[in-house]
DNA sequence: GTCTATATCCAGATAGAC
DNA sequence: GTCTATCTGGATATAGAC
């Protein structure tokens, strides 16, 4: 019975959404170490035993989630590289992009806190850390990229193109931190500001 | 002998302040449930039980931590308000200030990143939460004045003063994150860029 | 598939020799 | 004061009933 298989899986593939959607949060705020089996489980209103059902281990939950996040930053830097806009164009609609969906979507803002924290930490899996090592450079070059253009066309303001790349991740990581952990501020930050940063004309 | 006391508290203090110093850069990078009393011992060079003897537990340790680079945080705040300088020249010198010692001292970076990880957990006993929540918000309020006050004096640029205090500890924050996971990187960030986020005239 | 009960392991904390 | 050895609690992971 191939059509009940293919259900059974799928339902399978639900729970293993849920249990993941529940533990972003309690990961991106709490570490690894200080996410227990059972505050997800808690989360997800099942039994702590039954994880074990969908998940062989913590590490493979966690591992799971940086997976899918970098699988979207990384597809959100390769979109916007092919954007038909001009580099600052593009600064901007990467800006407004990444702080509209923290503030209409809080699970956003927790997968880049997830990765700040990921990319902070010296205590995960080696396997992990070599892979967040490696996917963790594309957005950086991506965006460094960009600045340089920008500043041929003299759009964006002269400066170090791979500070400035830099200085564009921290603030967006500085910003999920304060996302995170006051949902209850609903202003979005002064987008303006920011782009004062980088570009010249806004 | 009151002499031999005082002279056995000074060394007693001594190594508490080795302890500290050991578990700063741990606890920031790996969180307090992600930190090992043997990690601290191991980076401090004693035996794990040793540590016992200077701290009755790991909480009062992260507590002792926390409470250090809260006071020299208010500390810095309070001075800045007092200097005779004028708003626009306050923003330059806070700015100035933090990005040189993150990267002339990797520890004061790693304070602002346990500041960081601490407010943005859940997990702490609750009296450090209370603590933590109470002398977080100095630092939003001191900048949020400066810049009411810059904006009256149209040296920096309009938009809520509240959003934009916001915005300055996020980047400083980010930056911390950035600075305490990439010791190597020597160049320091484009501080000029920062400045035109809040300075009209740089 | 879901639960409860339990085995196992590991880290925090203590005891006691030196 | 410093160490080694040990107690203890709690969290991961497993076993087995339903």
């Amino acid at each position: 019975m191939p059509r009940s298989k293919k259900l059974s899986d799928a339902m399978k593939e639900e729970r293993r959404e849920k249990i993941l959607k529940g533990a972003l949060r309690l990961f991106a705020t709490r570490g690894l170490a200080g996410t227990k089996i059972s505050d997800i489980a808690m989360e997800t209103g099942m039994a702590q035993g039954l994880v074990y059902h969908y998940y062989r281990s913590k590490d493979d939950i966690y591992t799971d989630l940086i997976s899918t996040a970098f699988e979207k930053l990384t597809y959100a830097c390769r979109e916007l590289e092919k954007l038909p806009l001009s580099p600052a164009e593009k600064i901007q609609r990467a800006l407004e992009g990444l702080i509209k969906s923290f503030w209409h979507n809080n699970h956003t803002a927790f997968n880049y806190l997830l990765i700040a924290q990921a990319t902070a930490t010296d205590t995960l899996p080696e396997k992990l850390k070599k892979s967040i090592h490696r996917q963790n450079k594309l957005p950086y070059s991506v965006i460094e990229d960009i600045i340089k253009k920008g500043q041929k066309d003299d759009m964006v303001w002269e400066g170090d193109p791979q500070q400035l790349a830099i200085l564009f991740w921290s603030i967006i990581k500085g910003l999920a931190i304060h996302r995170s952990s006051h949902k209850d501020t609903t202003i979005e930050p002064d987008i303006h500001a920011i782009k004062r940063m980088f570009l010249k004309r806004i």
